[in-house]
DNA sequence: TCAATATGATAAGTATACATATCAATTAGA
DNA sequence: TCTAATTGATATGTATACTTATCATATTGA
C-alpha cells in the first residue's frame, strides 16, 4: 500500500504542514506562540479560573502534557495558576493582561492562517475538508487523552 | 472563531485519533513498533541502502529527527547503519533478517488499520479524504522539513 | 464513618519534531 | 586548484505527546 493511500502518513503530513504555516505566521508576527499555546489561551480566556484538567479535555490534551503547556505559558506571564480553595488538588489558570493582549493581537491572525493551512484547497473543498474532518474526529466521543 | 471552524485544530485532534488507533493496533498484534519506524522500515525496504538523509527526505522527516528514530531501529536489531565508502559523511541504511521479518508481520496489521483511522466515514467519505489530504498535502513541493 | 475509589497534578521515561550550530566530507566555481 | 558553498550527520535546546507511577485530596458506598 503506498504512502498516498495511507491515511495516518496523509494526516502527519496536514499536521506537519500546519503547524509549519502555523510557527511560519506568528514568527512573520513576532509573536512567540506555538498552536498548543494559542488553543489554551483561548480556552483560558473563554472560561476564567478553568482547572488544568477541564483545560485538558476541553481541548483534547493529555493531562501530563497539559502542566508543561501552562508552565510554559506562566513563564510568558501569560497566565496565573492559583490553587483552587474548594479543591486544593486542582490549579486554576486565568490570563494576566498581558496574556489578554497578546491573545488580543494573535487571535485575528491565526484566524487568518486558517485558511493558509489547506491553501491548495478550494474554498469548497476546504469546507468539505473541515466537514469530513469534523466527522471522523467526532467519532462516539473520540478517543480522549486526558482520560 | 470555535475550534470546529479550524482545520489546525482539526488536523490536531486527526493526528492524535490517527497515531491513538496505530499504536493501539500494534499493542493488539504484539508489535513494539511506532507509525513513523515503520514507515522509516518500509522505506528502507524498499530502497536498501538509503541514506539517512534520503530516508528523511523520502518520507518528509526532519533530519535532525531521523537520526534518533534510525537509533532506536538499529537497537531493536531491526537496522544496520554503516558508512557510505563513496561519500564518508553518508550512513546507510539497511533491513536486519529480523527487521524484515517484523515488517512481513507488521505490513498487512497495519494495512487494514488505515481505515480504523477514519471509521467514522463511510468508504466514499474515506476516499473523499484522502483525495483531498492529498491534494493539501501536494501543493507546490509543499513543506519540506528534511531541507 | 471509614475504607475503597476516583480525581487533579506532577514526575519519570520514551518518542517524535524542528531550529540552529557545528563538524567532516564533498562539490562547485572563480 | 584552491577556496567557498553545500551537504550528511550529530549535538543542543525547546515543545509537544502519551504511559505509568505516585502523591494528595475528594468522594462514595458499605
Amino acid at each position: 500500500m503506498p504512502l498516498t493511500a495511507m491515511p495516518g502518513h496523509l494526516i502527519r503530513r496536514l499536521h506537519q504542514l500546519s503547524t509549519a504555516t502555523f510557527s511560519e505566521g506568528m514568527k512573520a508576527a513576532g509573536i512567540d506562540m506555538t498552536s498548543v499555546q494559542f488553543a489554551a489561551l483561548q480556552t483560558i480566556h473563554d472560561t476564567p479560573g478553568i482547572d488544568q484538567a477541564r483545560l485538558a479535555h476541553h481541548i483534547a490534551y493529555d493531562r501530563a502534557t497539559i502542566g508543561g503547556v501552562v508552565d510554559r505559558l506562566e513563564r510568558k506571564g501569560w497566565v496565573t495558576r492559583s490553587i483552587n480553595p474548594e479543591d486544593k488538588r486542582a490549579r486554576q489558570v486565568a490570563l494576566t493582561g498581558r496574556g489578554r493582549a497578546i491573545l488580543r493581537k494573535a487571535a485575528p491572525i491565526i484566524s487568518d492562517l486558517q485558511s493558509d493551512i489547506l491553501s491548495g484547497l478550494s474554498d469548497a473543498e476546504r469546507a468539505q475538508f473541515i466537514a469530513l474532518a469534523n466527522k471522523a474526529v467526532g467519532v462516539e466521543g473520540g478517543f480522549d487523552p486526558s482520560r
